[in-house]
DNA sequence: GTCTATACGGAGATAGAC
DNA sequence: GTCTATCTCCGTATAGAC
């Protein structure tokens, strides 16, 4: 296996863990565990544990960079496009049942920490708010395209949060509803036909 | 000082360092420098750190309970008792900034953690949306009243997750304005009249 | 009740053989 | 490049003096 290849194992098997476990509790004993690797090789490739989560924040930006792209790739219109957004909650319900968000625990996470990596994970963040924005102004929203979005981000981080606490896959399905309700509201031209 | 006091102080230390830093990352030390207390003493008034843990839970709940019952003395109406709960957002603005709401962050937490403690956290949030679902019913609202109170939580939760990613005050003021007009629309006789 | 001293394990990190 | 062996530090928890 090449260095990038083995690089590129480690910062995989990190990213589900620090989604699944948290930052902190995954000990580096985990990641081993998971990819077949010792742990003192791990230090060929990063110098500190800091370093691997830098790494797995840059690979969950490029992963969510090609996600938003498909997504407005593969979508009809604009609101289809916000609609895998909102989807995206059913989508992963388990995981979110079980771990939450992995972009708003992880922000919950260093906050506390006070690390400085926050800045870098809260871009994640900002790619969805843009992208987003970037949907409300094609729908002639250019005005307050940037409030509607951090208005749909809100609501699924508050969705996930609940999720994972209450474990109710119900509430997850009424509150993507109450979303797309929301669109309807604020861009009743887009809004879907009702099924006759 | 006697026992009880002693196992108060250290369990109120050890509730805003849970708050603040995290269960996990607060260390007996942390406590121990906020109490002026040794290590050792701990283990006189609990067995484990899971033992603190689940005192600090139970302060929580116990403060939670009479906070809502304050709220609802000092309200002339159920709406402005609904107000209270959406009014704490800004309240709490500079420490929810900094680490989140420490219900939604301390279930997200131990939900990662796969911790016992979990369900009983879960507890807080039950008070609020009880408490809440409470005002909707003597709003008229019975028949819907859990659903009303899960989605005010809901995007309590949300907001505390962006504000604490983003940092952005106005954020929060102009989401809670939000907030506040969903009442108006989901229970527009309630609504407080606009300045005139 | 509270202290000091310490056990014990597990964490991240390093050194050097292969 | 990857391994094993090891270092050091810090975590929770215990023992026992006062």
């Amino acid at each position: 296996m090449t260095a990038a290849a083995t690089r590129h194992h480690i910062v995989e098997a990190a990213d589900r863990l620090f989604y699944e476990r948290g930052f902190e509790a995954t000990a580096f004993a985990d990641i081993a565990a998971q990819t077949g690797l010792s742990r003192g090789n791990f230090y060929y490739h990063f110098k500190t544990k800091d370093e691997i989560l830098a790494a797995v924040i840059a690979l969950r930006l490029e992963r969510t960079e090609r996600l938003l792209a498909r997504w407005r790739e593969e979508a009809g219109s604009p609101r289809e496009a916000i609609e895998s957004f909102s989807q995206m909650l059913i989508g992963n319900r388990t995981e979110i049942m079980r771990h939450g968000c992995p972009v708003g625990t992880l922000c919950a996470e260093l906050a506390k920490l006070d690390h400085r990596a926050l800045g870098r994970a809260t871009e994640l963040f900002y790619l969805f708010r843009d992208w987003l924005a970037g949907q409300f102004t094609a729908l002639g929203r250019r005005q307050d395209a940037e409030r509607l979005a951090l208005h749909l981000l809100m609501r699924s981080q508050g969705i996930a949060t609940l999720a994972t606490a209450f474990r109710d896959e119900d509430f997850i399905r009424r509150e993507v509803e109450a979303m797309n309700g929301w669109l309807d509201s604020e861009c009743p031209d887009t809004a879907p036909l009702p099924h006759p």
